[in-house]
DNA sequence: ATGAAAGCGCTAACAG
DNA sequence: CTGTTAGCGCTTTCAT
């Protein structure tokens, strides 16, 4: 590839000129115009690793996220790329499978590759960034909450749960609930409001019909079948999340009780559903929103924004299914 | 963070004994200890821009897709990261939404920041990869070929459309195709695929019920109720992808048609699906396994491998539904 | 407004 | 085996 001095030479200026053109300094019109034109001809891309060595930083915000394969991250990292991309950014999307130990490796590779900051739905509630943060760099946590200072975009978790729980109850006598693992704060924020709408209702939280698995397909298979298998299993339940209600879901239609048969409410939107839309109650998680708020959060600290921590809190939809 | 540089000073060395231990490189045991624990109490991580800029290369590769809400491209990144890690690489994911601009902005990104290589799943079979491979950068072709010499990792795609078609010619009298953008070789080899199995069952391929549209979920909408408005409509269809197969079969359930009333095969595994396994046919797409593939291709590339190219194709798997 | 020169942190000759 | 040294390509004072 060209360097800036290929480009100062072509254009007869010195090289700190090149690189004023390409950064918006102050140079006269006709120099301006011969690097422009040298640089095309050339070919030229500025060297982003020699930039970033020199500046300490670089234009690029990584996204660390617990599973690349579930939809709901990927339509947030959708939101994340648009703005950043709008303001110049580019996203390196890094996927921790949920392990502690993957996470800490692209935590420090984003400090070793100058990167300006990180948005972060955590694997665990353990996430120790005391390193990245040492550095200076801004990290925005999302969808779930980290134990440190941090600005945070989150869903409202205890509410979505009430809703999902609540419309169930409406027609159901015995309202179960399937949570991701218990070690993270989102699981059980969800049980909480699946227990509080029992509550105004007047009615006990059946403790037999709350269950804590993984936020996975299998995860969701596996609770369902326990649940089934109860003497006196649940004639409705909350999925904690997307891929939970698809496990649920697969397992009751596996067994001839599709639903509305059995009510079912997924907190979150079910990806790719084929599922006629009034079967089943969805409780709408914006993910690409929460995606952009985080990015225009992030963005505005790495600008120096300097303001105390924020927690941005976004309220969930309910698509009711038609009883 | 702390440089190579402070790292030599704690363990009274040289900053390149330093680099060499982090290298691997022959270097005295005593003196190999004290480096690593001064690098530890120093909390030392490499620069990795600064190694970059110095090396002309950097152990990342970059994975160029076209849509990455698409559940077979994240299959296919997983099968990528697996192998990459496993090797000491880093992936950086970026999405190209099928454009041809932000696909070429992405290319000058992976050499403006000496990636090692790239994957790529191209947006059209227009792209330009002239300038990557200027620079000596392998680059491995996925899921659909380019212009150039390179090596590749395809899926079978005729025999994929032929063998959808052929198990629903089976039962059905008019069997439809609705494929991806005819700009993309993929959509039209499953085509043909679907026109040859009319052959070889001694039919011929109604024409009226073959659509190119999009390879989302709209597209595969909007060819189903274009289909069905049809005064001799199918009472079968080939779903060019998973998300064309997800999308009909939404209208198709929309309108009482669940399958298997109107036959379906889809061309590529159904993601989260709650459909019963036995109401559609699954021509199942090894993506994972082509993910694995393309990066092997691709770190023996950077090894220095200068056998010519290579393109492997992968074969698919029929999950037919009962009939 | 422009150029010369220093240096970001690392690696790879080259000596020793 | 180890240290010295010269850059990789860029940005940024500091002079002019």
């Amino acid at each position: 590839m060209a360097t800036i001095y290929d480009v100062a030479h072509v254009a007869g200026v010195s090289p700190a000129t090149v690189s004023r053109v390409f950064n918006g300094a102050k140079v006269s019109a006709e120099k301006a115009t011969a690097v422009r034109e040298a640089a095309v001809t050339l070919n030229f891309t500025p060297n982003r690793a020699a930039r970033s060595l020199r500046r300490q930083s670089s234009e690029v915000i990584g996204l660390v996220i617990p599973d690349i394969e579930n939809p709901y991250f990927t339509e947030m990292a959708r939101g994340v790329e648009d703005v950043a991309s709008d303001a110049g950014y580019s996203v390196v999307l890094c996927n921790t499978d949920a392990q502690d130990e993957k996470e800490q490796a692209y935590l420090r590779i984003a400090i070793a590759e100058n990167m300006s900051g990180v948005i972060l739905a955590a694997a665990s509630d353990g996430t120790n960034l005391d390193e990245v943060l040492a550095t200076g760099r801004p990290v925005v946590a999302v969808d779930r909450n980290t134990a440190h200072d941090i600005d945070g975009v989150m869903m409202a978790n205890r509410d979505a749960g009430l809703a999902a729980a609540e419309h169930l109850l409406r027609a159901h006598a015995r309202v179960a609930y399937i949570g991701g693992p218990e070690s993270i704060e989102t699981s059980v924020d969800r049980a909480e409001g699946w227990r509080l709408a029992h509550e105004a209702a007047g009615r006990e939280a059946p403790a037999d019909l709350m269950r804590y698995s993984s936020f996975r397909v299998d995860g969701g298979r596996s609770a369902m079948e326990a649940l089934l298998a109860l003497p006196d299993p649940p004639d409705a339940v909350v999925a904690g999340n997307n891929l939970i209600g698809v496990g649920a879901i697969q397992v009751l239609t596996e067994r001839g009780l599709t639903p509305p048969k059995v009510g079912v409410a997924v907190i979150g939107g079910l990806p790719f559903t084929t599922l006629s839309p009034s079967a089943v109650t969805v409780v709408k998680l914006p993910a690409r929103q929460m995606g952009v708020t985080a990015a225009q959060m992030l963005l505005d600290r790495i600008r120096g924004d300097r303001q105390p921590a924020r927690t941005i809190v976004l309220n969930s939809e309910v698509q009711a299914a038609r009883a």
